[in-house]
DNA sequence: GATGAATGAGATTTCATTCAT
DNA sequence: CATGAATGAAATCTCATTCAT
C-alpha cells in the first residue's frame, strides 16, 4: 500500500486533478451540481475513469471544490485583514471580493444535495469554522471603530454573505455583476452604525449558524 | 372530448391537482426542482400516472408551481397596495411578506433547468410583468414620497427580493426565520432614503432583469 | 405508502417476478452469479428497468433465488420422508434427487460473491436450519435402522450433500449427469453401516456448518 | 530483443513472477478468478503493470496459475507412486494429498470463465493427460490387488477427485480441513472393491471427461 | 524494468414516461 | 379516471489494459 494519503501526487496526476476541480468549479457555478460527471471530465479534457480516480463519487467532488472554495474565502479573508487599515474596510472589501472570486459556486450550495454532503464533512466544519472566527473579529473591530451597528453579530453578516454568494443565474454577466455590487451597497448601507436598533430579534452569532447545534432561539 | 381546455376539472381531479401542487411546492422548496417525480406523486398521495395525467411532464409541473408562485405575490403585492397607506410601507410589508409565503419555492427556481423553462413560459412571464409593473408604483411612489433613495431602481428591488427569496436551507426553522427577517431588515435600512448617492453603477429597472433582452450596461 | 411488503403483487407483475427468478436460475447456473443483469432480464424477456423494480440489485436477485431453491431442496425433503418406507431410503433419495431438481443453481453458490450475500440473510439462514432439522432426522433415524455408520453426522452428510450440488460444470449433460449418478452411488457405498469408525476426526453435527457460530475443535 | 521466449528471467523478475503466481493462487482460491487485477497485483506487492508486463492479460495469468497447480498434482501423483507401496495406497495418497496441495486453487476453476480458458490451453491439457495417464495407472493397478472396486473407471475416480477440490469455502479452516478429510474417507470406503456393481451407467473413463471429445453414452 | 496514471468500453442502476389493468 | 408496472435511455461507476514517467 502507498497509503500515505499525504503522498504527493505524481506531477500529471496533480495536474489532472487540478483541472478537474478548476472545470468543476466552473460548472457547477454555471449549472448546479448535479451535471453528468462524463461532462465535468470532458470540460477538464480528461476520461472519466480519471476523474473517478481521483474523485471517488461525485460527492468527493462536491466536497473537493467546496473545501477549496472555502479555502480561496479564507485566504481573502486574511489578506484583507492585513491590507486595510480598519476592521470595517476589510468587512467591505472581503464582502465584495469574495464576491469577485466566486460570484458562483456557492450556488452550487444551493444544491440541497450539496448541502447535505457538505454539512457532514468535518474538513469543510473546520475551513468554516476558520472563516467565523476571522470574521468575528471583523465584526467586532468595526463596532468598536463605531462604523458597524451594534445590534448585528457574526452570524447576520455571515448570513448576508452566504445570500449574496448565491448569484442571480442567468441574466447576462454585465448586469449580473452589477446588482450584486448594487445589493452589496444596500446591504453595507444597512449595516452602518447610525442603524442600530432597528432589527427585530437578536444579532445572530457564528454558533447559531452551526448546522450541528440545536437552536436557541 | 369536450374540447374546451378550460372545462373546469371534476371535483376530485381538482382535488388531486391540488394536492400535487402543493406537495410539489413543498418538496421543490425542500429538495430543488430534480426530485423524482415519483417521490412526488407518493407525497401527493396519488399515484405517477396521476400525476403525469394532470402535468404531462416534468417542465409543466414546474411550471405550474411556478405560476401559482407567482399568483401568489401578486395578490400579496395588490394587498399591500390597498392595505397600507404609503408606497413605502407597502414595499416593506410585501418583502416581509412575500418571504412569510414562499420562504421558499424560489429556491426552487434557482436550478439552472427550472430557470431555462421559466424563461420561455409567457404565462409567467406575464405574471412577472404584473409583478413589475406593480413594483415600480412602489418604488416611484416610495421614492417621491422620499422614503426610499433615489439611486435605485425597481430591478435593484426585484433583485434583493428575488436574493431573499433564496433562503438558508437547512438551519432551525426559528434561526432561519430570524435570519431572514433580520437580512430584510438590514436591506430596508440600506434602501432608506437618507443613504442617497452611494451605490455603484445605475440605478437597475424592471426591464434589466427580463431575460431575453440584452443588457444595455 | 402500499407498504405490507405482504401485498400480493399484481397477476402481471407475478408473472414477470416469476419468470426472473426462472430465468436468473438457469443462467446463474450455467455462467455463474456475474452474469450481466441485461442478459437475465433479456432471458426473462423483460426490460432491465422491470427487473430493478423487483429486485433492487443483483444481491436481492441472488438471494431471491438462493431463498427458492432452499425451499424446494426443503419440500423434497418433506415428501421423501412422507413418502420413504425407511429413513435411509428418504435420505438416498433426497441425496439423488435434489441433485435432479438443481443440478444446478447451487454452482451458483460457489461465487464467494453469492457466498457472502447468503451468510447474512435470515431467510436464507431460516430455511437452511429448517432443512438441518429434516436431515438430522434422516441421520438419525438411518443410523438406529443400521444403515447408516454411525461414526458419521449430519454435518458430514449435509456436506457430501451440499459437495454434489456443485456439478462438473462444462461437459454434455449426458456425462454429467451420469458421473454425478456415480458419485453419489460411491458416496452412498462410503455411508453403509458396515464402514463404521474408519473416518478422522469427529461426527460433524448441522451446528459445524453454521458459518457464524466459531469452529469447535 | 534476445529472442528466445525460454530466455531465463532476470532474477528480480523471476522474483516478481513467482509473487504475482503465488498471490494469484491465494486470491482465485478466496475469491474466485473475477477479482480485480489491481488486487492480486497488490497482494503480490508489485505494480499492475509489472502484472500486465508478466502475463499479457487476465487468461494468461489464469492459464499460469492452471499450469502450475496442474504441474504440482501431478509431481505429486509420482511421487505416491514412487513412495507407496501399492497402487491403491497410491491412489488414496493422492486423493489426500492433493486436497492438501490445493484445497483451493480448482475453486477457481468452477468459473465459467475460467473453464472456457483452461479447456482451449494445450499446456494445460497436455498436464491433464499426463495426470490422466498416472491416474489410470493406479486405478487399472489397485483394481488389479483387488482393492478397488471394478465398477468404476478412471474417469470416476478423477471426478471424486476433482468435486473435492471444490472445498466448502467460508467456514473456519479447521472445520473445512475435518470435512474434506472425512469426505474423503467416507468416498474411499465407498471405492472399497467389496461394493462392486451398485453403480449406474458406466464406468467413466479419461476420455470421458475431455471437454472435447464429443459425449458417448 | 517497474510504477501507477489515464483511458474508455461495459456493467450497474435510476427515473421520466408510457401503458395495461 | 386512477393506479402502479414496464420500458429503455441516460447516468453513475468499475476495471482491463495501455502508456507516460
Amino acid at each position: 500500500m502507498t497509503a500515505d494519503p499525504e503522498t504527493p501526487l505524481r506531477a500529471d496526476a496533480r495536474r489532472n486533478r487540478d483541472q478537474i476541480l478548476a472545470a468543476a468549479r466552473v460548472i457547477f457555478a454555471a449549472q448546479g451540481a448535479e451535471v453528468p460527471m462524463e461532462e465535468i471530465a470532458r470540460a477538464a479534457g480528461v476520461g472519466v475513469g480519471t476523474l473517478y480516480r481521483r474523485f471517488p463519487d461525485r460527492d468527493a467532488l462536491i466536497r473537493a471544490v467546496a473545501v477549496d472554495n472555502f479555502d480561496r474565502v479564507l485566504r481573502d479573508a486574511k489578506a484583507a485583514k492585513d491590507q486595510e487599515s480598519s476592521d470595517w474596510d476589510a468587512l467591505i472589501r472581503l464582502l465584495h471580493q469574495s464576491m469577485e472570486l466566486q460570484l458562483s459556486i456557492q450556488l452550487a450550495m444551493v444544491s440541497p444535495r450539496a448541502l447535505a454532503i457538505l454539512k457532514s464533512d468535518p474538513a469543510i466544519k473546520a475551513l468554516r469554522d476558520d472563516l467565523l472566527v476571522v470574521l468575528e473579529g471583523f465584526v467586532r473591530g468595526a463596532q468598536a471603530e463605531g462604523r458597524l451597528r451594534t445590534d448585528v453579530g457574526t452570524g447576520d453578516v455571515a448570513m448576508l454573505f452566504a445570500t449574496l454568494l448565491r448569484q442571480m443565474p442567468g441574466k447576462g454577466h454585465e448586469v449580473a455583476r452589477m446588482a450584486t455590487r448594487r445589493c452589496i451597497g444596500i446591504m453595507i448601507d444597512g449595516l452602518r452604525a447610525d442603524r442600530n436598533g432597528s432589527l427585530p430579534g437578536r444579532a445572530l452569532t457564528g454558533a447559531d449558524l452551526d448546522p450541528d447545534r440545536p437552536p436557541r432561539p
